[in-house]
DNA sequence: CCGACAATGTTAATGCCTCTAACATTGTCG
DNA sequence: CGACAATGTTAGAGGCATTAACATTGTCGG
């Protein structure tokens, strides 16, 4: 079995902590200051003991954005709306998605950079099956403007796009008191862009 | 005054050599493929002699992205509406900035990954001033349900979403006819959200 | 129970990269 | 025209990714 670290030679859960490490390094150097090397160190063995378990370093950043997926979809999931307003869930989901960006912002950078990912992994969208499922509600009530297709394209480039843009740095998007602001970009992108209002 | 190369010592222009290098070489292998000294090859120069024009990797690719924003800027203001109309002058010039994207994806993500450059850096939103004029005029006619401020963001988000998402290859964006799609995914976004329909 | 094999680590070596230091060549301006 | 600034060059110090060859353990079939 996967038990702990016994002679000192085997690390016994290596995979696991070299992703932790990762998780690590990334929140506190950037994904640049990431390094297969660091990770290593870090789990207490030498350099070349990671590829036993990834094939190279961008496997082991996919292992990483499989995480951070996990924990997006978990923090989606969490949400629970105030008084039952369907409207109001679908805002403070996507609040808790640019939230997740903000507070995470390398590893919400390497989650949704798919570049050399496997085009077939199903994990990204999977976590936003949350936000599908409360659209889905809207739609069979009859509220939406669009089809569930494009509502959910809609809801998900916006809110994906403050996300960026705040963490990118760009001024109108991360200067001032950031919640209201994105409470008032988003608003007015469900009441009238995708749901009746 | 900066001219061509003379003596074969000194290149006479390497600087914009160089950004011209990183632009090729970001546009066949992406960022990752990029590196001070493939640039010094393709100028024709030794690996040390960026130095002299920019303090390291990054103050190169911070130039690239200036590059970038000024050919985004170009491709929004030369976009124009086939019938006067502001809306649809609006909706093409989000779909010329996701085409942008498109197009030149590791470009664009050079351009808005502003990790490691002057917070203070105007160049960005200097860009997308054009979009600012657009809405400003529906403002003006009283046609927006936002103030110009919000109208700017919620625009800018939803675009600039559609565009990484898509560059992204998250398969609900990148799979079908593009163009179209996109059509759909903006269009109510602008009449309902942005726009009095 | 035990030895072979698979799994998992280690060390050593290659090659590429960034960045710095010390030195060379040119251009320009007083 | 000569000194200095600008711009290149070579050499070299670390760092990282990746691979090859070798070492140690775990486990499973006989």
């Amino acid at each position: 079995m996967a038990a702990m670290a016994k002679s000192s030679y085997h690390h016994g859960a290596l995979e696991s902590a070299l992703i932790d490490a990762a998780l690590v390094l990334i929140e506190e150097e950037g994904v640049d200051g990431f390094s297969l090397a660091a990770a290593s160190r870090r789990a207490g063995v030498s350099v070349a003991a990671p590829y036993r378990h990834f094939a190279n370093r961008r496997e082991l950043l996919n292992a990483v954005a499989q995480r951070g997926f996990a924990e997006l979809g978990e923090r989606l999931r969490a949400v629970r709306a105030d008084g039952g307003d369907e409207v109001g869930l679908l805002l403070e989901q996507g609040l808790a998605y640019v939230r997740f960006a903000v507070e995470k912002p390398a590893l919400f950078r390497v989650v949704f950079d798919s570049r050399g990912r496997d085009p077939q992994s199903t994990v990204g969208p999977a976590a936003l099956a949350v936000l599908g499922e409360t659209l889905g509600r809207l739609e069979a009530a009859g509220r939406l403007r669009v089809s569930l297709d494009t509502a959910m394209r809609l809801c998900w480039a916006t809110v994906h796009g403050v996300a960026m843009l705040t963490i990118d740095g760009m001024r109108t998007f991360a200067e001032e008191d950031s919640e209201t602001l994105r409470r008032h970009i988003l608003s007015p992108m469900l009441a009238g862009g995708v749901v009746r209002p």
